[in-house]
DNA sequence: ACCTGTCAAGTCTGG
DNA sequence: CCAGACTTGACAGGT
């Protein structure tokens, strides 16, 4: 099995490579020339894609190949009191050439909405809100000439609201009243409090998107599984979603999220690092069920902790841990 | 140059 | 029912 290992949004390395830079609407409004706000927008957007490609490229020097762009690369873009501006159109090339970019290098680029992005919700202005957001995230994929089968928006099930099951009925029902252009677009991933593997898998199957696990996640809530029904029924489960109706595989590799607890007191917390341990021993179990998987490491210091991972692999590797380090973002497992 | 509070968002908890 | 916690990186405004 080889294994990819990728980061999220921004480097600890690089100096002044904030992808993410932004404006609050308290600023923004208090300029009185409104277009000419409105281009500051575009133009922070504009450095922000700059940056997001400066960043591709600094993974590719490292030989990673997995990489998570930030939501915030337009501020304020889906914000309700600028309905009506299109920041597309002034970012079509910088995006386009980030699209290029991946593609040309083989990279795997995806992004995360966050939290707000709720399709089990019973309010319906938060449904919108959520397709609204999905919509910005999706449209950027699109000016990047990244197809469905090239790149996706990761998402969780949602709130529970009081009734897990209920809710995660009313996730698959409003789901599957989402356009195609945003459906064919999600991976359904399980949370740190509310959806278990198994209840996010549920719904994963019920939609038919790929499931994205994440470990940590089930370490803090795996709603009483054990190893055995993991890597028994689970896993075999998550692999199936990344295979197409006639059963061979999806363009993507299967993805994993890999992160260890920041402390005792806070074990859904994110610590610096990750412990090569507990993620290597998953690897292990897994090694013979997929010839690729892609591995999302969520660290506090984000790039530093996927090369001191990738050093922890070099040192096992060469204690005889039964495995290869390919170069330096990716292994094999043997 | 540095520090503290605020911002975005929706859910959930405590009072 | 409403205020505050939660989460995160960066802004905004003060020193």
């Amino acid at each position: 099995m080889i294994v990819r290992f990728g980061f999220v949004a921004m480097s600890v390395m690089l100096e002044n490579a904030s992808p993410s830079r932004t404006m609050t609407y308290a600023t923004f409004s208090k300029l009185d020339d409104r277009e000419a706000a409105l281009r500051r927008l575009e133009r922070i957007a504009e450095d922000n894609l700059r940056t997001t490609l400066r960043l591709m490229k600094h993974c590719v020097h490292h030989d990673v190949f997995v990489y998570r762009m930030t939501s915030k690369v337009i501020p304020l873009a889906t914000h309700d009191a600028l309905k009506g501006w299109n920041p597309y159109p002034p970012l079509e090339e910088a995006m386009a050439e980030i699209g290029r970019y991946a593609k040309e290098k083989g990279m795997r680029l995806s992004f995360h909405p966050d939290h707000f992005c709720v399709f089990s919700t019973p309010r319906p202005e938060v449904l919108a809100k959520s397709k609204e957001d999905l919509t910005y995230h999706v449209t950027m994929l699109e000016h990047m000439g990244l197809d469905e089968s090239a790149a996706k928006c990761n998402i969780h099930v949602g709130g529970a609201y009081g009734d897990k099951a209920g809710s995660a009925e009313r996730f698959v029902r409003q789901f599957r009243e989402l356009e195609p252009r945003l459906r064919n677009r999600i991976t359904l991933e399980n949370d740190d409090k509310t959806f278990t593997v198994r209840e996010t898998l549920g719904a994963a199957e019920a939609v038919h998107v790929p499931m994205v696990l994440d470990i940590h996640h089930h370490a803090v809530n795996d709603g009483g599984e054990t190893d055995g029904t993991l890597y028994g029924d689970l896993w075999p489960r998550i692999l199936r979603t990344w295979t197409g109706p006639d059963g061979q595989p999806l363009a993507l590799p299967p993805k994993l999220h890999v992160s260890s607890p920041k402390s005792e007191r806070d074990p859904r917390g994110h610590a610096d690092l990750v412990e090569v341990g507990p993620l290597l021993r998953f690897l292990r179990e897994i090694a013979g069920s997929t010839d690729r998987l892609d591995v999302m490491i969520e660290a506090k210091q984000k790039d530093a902790a996927l090369l001191q991972l990738m050093a922890d692999m070099r040192r096992l590797e060469a204690e005889g841990a039964g495995i290869r380090v390919i170069d330096g973002g990716s292994i094999e497992i043997t």
